[in-house]
RNA sequence: GGAGCCGUAGUUCAGCUGGUUAGAACGCUUGACUGUCACUCAAGAGGUCGCGAGUUCGAAUCUCGUCGGUUCCGCCA
C-alpha cells in the first residue's frame, strides 16, 4: 500500500519551520468540527500536532469530516504559524494546513478514550494495552525503561564486565519462591524450572574466572502479587570476585548514579548512607526505611519507662518479652476520625487497639490511657518522645518485631496523611549486617535469611565456630550472627539486595550444620554449585537491582505495572491474550501430564 | 491461604432507609456552526445493574455463595 511517509514527527514543528511543506503520519486524537473549518490533533508518540481544514479545499474538508478518533492518517500541507496560539501544546504555536489526507486505516470506537488523563479503570487497560501505550505518558515510560538499559549497558561495558546469558530453563530449586515448572516433553514427568534469579549460574561464573559478570534478565517467582511484585520481573544482576562488600557498593552506586544523572538529570551524593538492620528496624520499623519523612519520625522504645506499670495491656507484652514503643506526630491536629481510621489500620494486624496521648496546648493531655498510668510514667512517656505541645504520640505493645514493624507502617500512613514526605528528594540508603539465620519456632529449626550461601560477617565467626555443633543449645548466639549481606533502599523502595558468598567448603559446611541439612540434602539441593566450588572457588559477591522498581521511581509512580509493556495482575493473569489458558489434550499427551479436579 | 474496598450504558460514576419507565457526564449517531484546542448548540441511539441462589407482594438496593479487579497480611531465600 502507498502513501505519503512523514517527514516530520507530530512532536516536533515550531515557529521555525513556518512555510515548510511537511508529510505528518499519525492517529486522530480529536476532531473540532466548526463548520467552515475543521481542526484535527494528530498523536504519534512524539506529541501532538493540530491539523487545520478549511472548507475551501472541499476534497480534503469531506475526507476530514469523515475522520473518527483514532483513525491512522497521513497528512502534508504547509506549517503555518496559528493565529491564536496554545500555549498548553508544545506544537501550540504552529498548525498544518493540509492539503491532502490519506486515510491509512480506520478505527472503531476504541472501549476507552485515549487520553492524558484517561478515565478507564486498570482492568480495561490492561485488556487494550496497546491503546493504553498510546498515551505519551506510559509510552514515555517505555521510552525511559529502553534509555536506562542503554546506560546500564554503557557502564558495565566501561568498567570491564561481561554481560554473559544464563539460562531460561533451569533446575528446580525447593529454596526461596515457589517455581514456575515447564514440563519436558523427551523427560516424561520431570520438569525445568524459571529461574528465580540467576544466582547459581553467576557463582559458578565466578568460579570460571569471568571475575566481573552482568545480565540485564527476567526473574520467575510463583508468588502472590503486589503493586511492586509481578510474577515476571527484570533485574540488573551483577557478581565480582575478589570483592569485599564495599566493592560491591561502589560499583552499584556508580550505575545508579549514571541512571540518575543521564536519565533524570540529578547528580547523587555517594557515597550512600549506610544503616544496618538492626537501626533500620529499632528505628523505623523496616528494613526499607524511608528517609524523607520530615522530622524523621523514629520509633521510640519506652518499654523501661513503663516496666512498673499496673496497665495490663503493657503488663503483658512486657511479661510475655515483648515491647512497648511508639512514633510521635510533631505538632498536628489529629481528629477522632483520623485516630478511628489508624486503629482500624492496626486492627488488621491483629493488634487490640492503638495507644495515643495527645498533649494540648494548655499543657494537658489526653489520652484514653491515662488514667492507667501513674504521673512518674506518664511523665517519663512526655520525656522519651520529648512530646511538646500540639504533638500526638501512638503507642503499640506486643511482641517486638510485630511492634515495630506496625509502627514502621504507621509512621508511613501518617507521613502520608499530614505531607510530611519531601517528594523531590531521592534518600538512598545501604541497610546492612541483616542476621544470617531465622530461627521457625513452628518445626523447631534455622533457616538462612538471604540464602545458604551468605557469608557471615568476620567478627560473628567466632559465635559459627561455637554454635554450629550445637544449634539447638545456642539458639541466641546464632540468631545474632550477622551476614555479609545488604539491601539498597530508596525512598522506602527495595531496590535491590546481595551479599557476599561463602567460597570456603569449611565455613559452608558450618552453615549447612546449622541449618541441619545433612550431606544427601546438601548434594540433592546444591550438588552441582558444591561440586564446582571445590576446584578453586574464588572470594566473591554480588548483587541484583530491581529494574522495574528504578524505572517507577524515576517515573514517579510505586506501580510497577506503569512501567512494563504488558503487565499481568495480581492473580498473574494477563489480561491482554488471556494467560495462562487451558492447553490441547494433545499437547498434554506428549507432556505426559493429566489434570485433576 | 486470610481481610478490606470495588463491580450499574462503550467509559467514568450517581442511584438515600427495598417501591412506577434505572439517571448524569464523556464517547457514539444525525444535524447546525469559519479560529477551535475539554469547541459550542440541538436531537437521538445505547442497560443480563458481574454471575448464581435466597429473603420479600416487590431487589441495582438486604443475605449467602461465586467470579473478576485492586489494596493489605501471610508469602516473596
Amino acid at each position: 500500500m502507498q502513501f505519503t511517509k512523514r517527514t516530520n514527527t507530530c512532536g516536533e514543528l515550531e515557529l521555525a519551520d513556518s512555510g515548510k511543506r511537511v508529510s505528518l503520519n499519525g492517529w486522530v486524537s480529536q476532531v473540532r468540527d466548526l463548520g467552515g473549518v475543521i481542526f484535527v490533533n494528530l498523536r504519534d508518540r512524539y506529541g501532538v500536532t493540530q491539523l487545520t481544514i478549511p472548507s475551501e479545499n472541499k476534497q480534503v474538508y469531506d475526507i476530514a469530516k469523515s475522520l473518527g478518533l483514532e483513525y491512522v492518517i497521513s497528512a502534508t500541507g504547509i506549517v503555518q504559524k496559528r493565529s491564536s496560539a496554545n500555549p498548553n501544546m508544545k506544537t501550540g504555536e504552529v498548525e498544518v494546513l493540509a492539503e491532502i489526507i490519506e486515510i491509512l486505516n480506520v478505527s472503531e470506537t476504541t472501549p476507552f478514550v485515549v487520553e492524558e488523563e484517561v478515565k478507564a479503570s486498570e482492568e480495561l487497560r490492561w485488556k487494550y494495552r496497546y491503546l493504553d501505550l498510546r498515551r505519551k505518558k506510559i509510552a514515555d515510560n517505555l521510552v525511559l525503561r529502553s534509555k536506562v538499559y542503554q546506560i546500564v549497558h554503557r557502564y558495565f561495558e566501561r568498567e570491564n564486565f561481561v554481560e554473559i546469558e544464563t539460562p531460561i530453563l533451569m533446575k528446580s530449586t525447593p529454596e526461596g519462591a515457589r517455581d514456575y515448572l515447564v514440563p519436558s516433553r523427551v523427560h516424561k514427568g520431570k520438569f525445568y524450572a524459571l529461574p528465580q534469579s540467576p544466582q547459581t549460574y553467576k557463582q559458578i561464573l565466578m568460579v570460571s574466572g569471568m571475575d566481573k559478570y552482568v545480565q540485564i534478565c527476567k526473574c520467575f517467582r510463583d508468588e502472590d502479587l503486589r503493586a511492586d511484585r509481578q510474577p515476571e520481573f527484570t533485574q540488573i544482576d551483577l557478581e565480582m570476585s575478589f570483592v569485599e562488600e564495599k566493592d560491591v557498593f561502589k560499583v552499584v552506586e556508580g550505575v545508579i548514579c549514571d541512571i540518575w544523572k543521564e536519565a533524570a538529570g540529578i547528580e547523587l551524593n555517594t557515597p550512600f548512607k549506610i544503616m544496618s538492620y538492626d537501626e533500620a528496624m529499632q528505628a523505623f520499623g523496616s528494613d526499607k526505611p524511608d528517609l524523607r519523612v520530615k522530622g524523621e519520625m523514629k520509633i521510640v522504645n519506652i518499654t523501661d519507662t513503663v516496666k512498673n506499670t499496673e496497665f495490663k495491656v503493657f503488663n503483658d507484652a512486657i511479661s510475655q518479652k515483648g515491647i512497648v514503643a511508639g512514633i510521635k506526630l510533631t505538632a498536628q491536629e489529629v481528629s477522632r476520625k483520623i485516630i478511628d481510621s489508624l486503629t482500624d489500620y492496626v486492627k488488621t494486624l491483629k493488634f487490640g487497639g492503638l495507644g495515643y496521648i495527645k498533649y494540648n496546648a494548655d499543657g494537658s493531655s489526653a489520652s484514653p490511657m491515662l488514667k492507667f498510668l501513674n504521673d512518674e510514667i506518664q511523665s517519663g512517656i512526655k520525656k522519651d518522645f520529648d512530646a511538646n505541645p500540639g504533638d500526638v504520640v501512638f503507642i503499640l505493645s506486643g511482641e517486638k518485631k510485630k511492634v515495630l514493624s506496625a509502627l514502621g507502617n504507621l509512621r508511613l500512613k501518617l507521613a502520608e496523611m499530614f505531607n510530611l514526605i519531601d517528594e523531590t528528594k531521592y534518600e538512598f540508603v545501604w541497610i546492612n549486617n541483616f542476621p544470617i539465620f531465622g530461627f521457625e519456632e513452628s518445626d523447631n529449626s534455622f533457616y538462612a535469611e538471604h540464602h545458604a550461601f551468605t557469608m557471615p560477617n568476620t567478627e560473628d565467626m567466632a559465635k559459627l565456630d561455637n554454635g554450629y555443633k550445637n544449634p539447638k543449645e545456642n539458639i541466641e548466639d546464632l540468631l545474632s550472627i550477622r551476614a555479609t549481606c545488604y539491601d539498597l533502599v530508596c525512598n522506602g523502595n527495595e531496590f535491590g539486595s546481595g551479599s557476599i558468598r561463602i567460597h570456603r567448603s569449611d565455613i559452608q559446611q558450618k552453615v549447612f550444620s546449622v541449618l541441619d541439612l545433612t550431606k544427601d540434602q546438601q548434594e540433592e539441593k546444591f550438588g552441582f554449585l558444591l561440586d564446582a566450588f571445590k576446584f578453586g572457588a574464588p572470594p566473591h559477591g554480588g548483587f541484583a537491582l530491581g529494574f522495574d522498581r528504578i524505572i517507577a521511581i524515576l517515573c514517579g509512580t510505586k506501580d510497577i505495572r506503569e512501567t512494563i509493556a504488558f503487565p499481568k495482575t495480581t492473580s498473574a493473569v494477563g489480561l491482554m491474550d488471556s494467560c495462562p489458558s487451558i492447553v490441547e489434550e494433545k499437547q498434554l499427551k506428549e507432556l505426559g501430564i493429566s489434570i485433576n479436579s
